[in-house]
DNA sequence: CTCACAAATTGAATATTATTCTAAATTTTC
DNA sequence: GAAAATTTAGAATAATATTCAATTTGTGAG
């Protein structure tokens, strides 16, 4: 009885999706023209994908060397969370550097994925912001050297 | 002599980012409002944002479950290529359902983002895609249980 | 300080697009 | 197979994107 209970798709919602996670900013009518129905019909099959909670957000790509943001980094960490309990993740989520917090299978508990400035900002991101959180355990950093893909699109099916 | 060598952002460049980065399909009129400028001269910056790379894609956030693509994991490789040959990361990011591959430091020389469907179409790809690929050594793969936090929402500075 | 050049910005005009609404068509349900 | 619900098309209007010439602003040289 969730959200996503019921979301049945069809070929031009798919069509759709996929042409809007290439580009968000493709125009209604491009769109329609694309997909070869009147841009009304479109734009309705679009807010409906928006209220299912298909279409999470339109967002842009950023080059982060650009805005100062040139150091990635992968952080495993355990923590004492009981079952059920996710303090650490949601404490952790609200960090702004941190872009990902997985819960993962294994020893780690968490894999957080982290972008700073540089190495200097990362320390202290954690001496500040990691340090604060109660029930961190250890943390086992891993630094991207160089990333070679870096993408968000998912594969659509074909139908 | 790169093309990110001398990209200079203003205050109001910074702001553009901000608002583009949290919503793509923001119209220029409205960003020319937010920015207290002409839409003509904000135009005309995004315009040169996408022409240094400062921009680089405008993408829609798409809920993974919605087209079946459920399962989440971290793969972390390790390859016999040599240093100054990724012929392994290239192969990787061929691979549409790989949605990110990054060196990293230490022992482990790759660390890769893959979405499928589940975890049956996750060994399927191993099987296929991956074994296909020479110079890889061994693989550790992590399953995500649950993702708390996904965003790629970058932390713009202030000037 | 002022000139001259380059870059950025404005404002107006036009083309394109978004959005709304009603009627028609299609699909679903009983 | 008919009624109800959903989806679609088409037309009309409001809003937006985009272009361009003219003005302003910023920068360095003299």
């Amino acid at each position: 009885m969730n959200s996503e209970s019921e979301i049945v798709l069809d070929k031009t919602d798919l069509a759709i999706l996929r042409l809007m996670q290439e580009n968000a900013r493709i125009s209604n009518a491009d769109l329609a023209r694309e997909v070869e129905m009147a841009p009304s019909a479109v734009l309705e099959r679009v807010r409906k994908l928006e209220q299912k909670n298909v279409l999470l957000q339109y967002t842009t790509r950023l080059n982060p060397a650009a805005v100062n943001q040139k150091l990635l980094a992968f952080i495993a960490l355990r923590s004492s969370d009981g079952m059920g309990c996710n303090t650490t993740a949601t404490e952790l989520a609200k960090i702004p550097q941190v872009q990902e917090v997985h819960h993962i299978a294994g020893d780690d508990c968490y894999l957080v994925k982290v972008r700073t400035a540089d190495s200097a900002s990362l320390m202290e991101l954690m001496r500040n912001s990691f340090s604060k959180i109660p029930n961190i355990l250890s943390t086992r950093t891993t630094i991207v050297l160089e990333t070679v893909k870096e993408a968000q699109q998912l594969v659509i099916p074909e139908k």
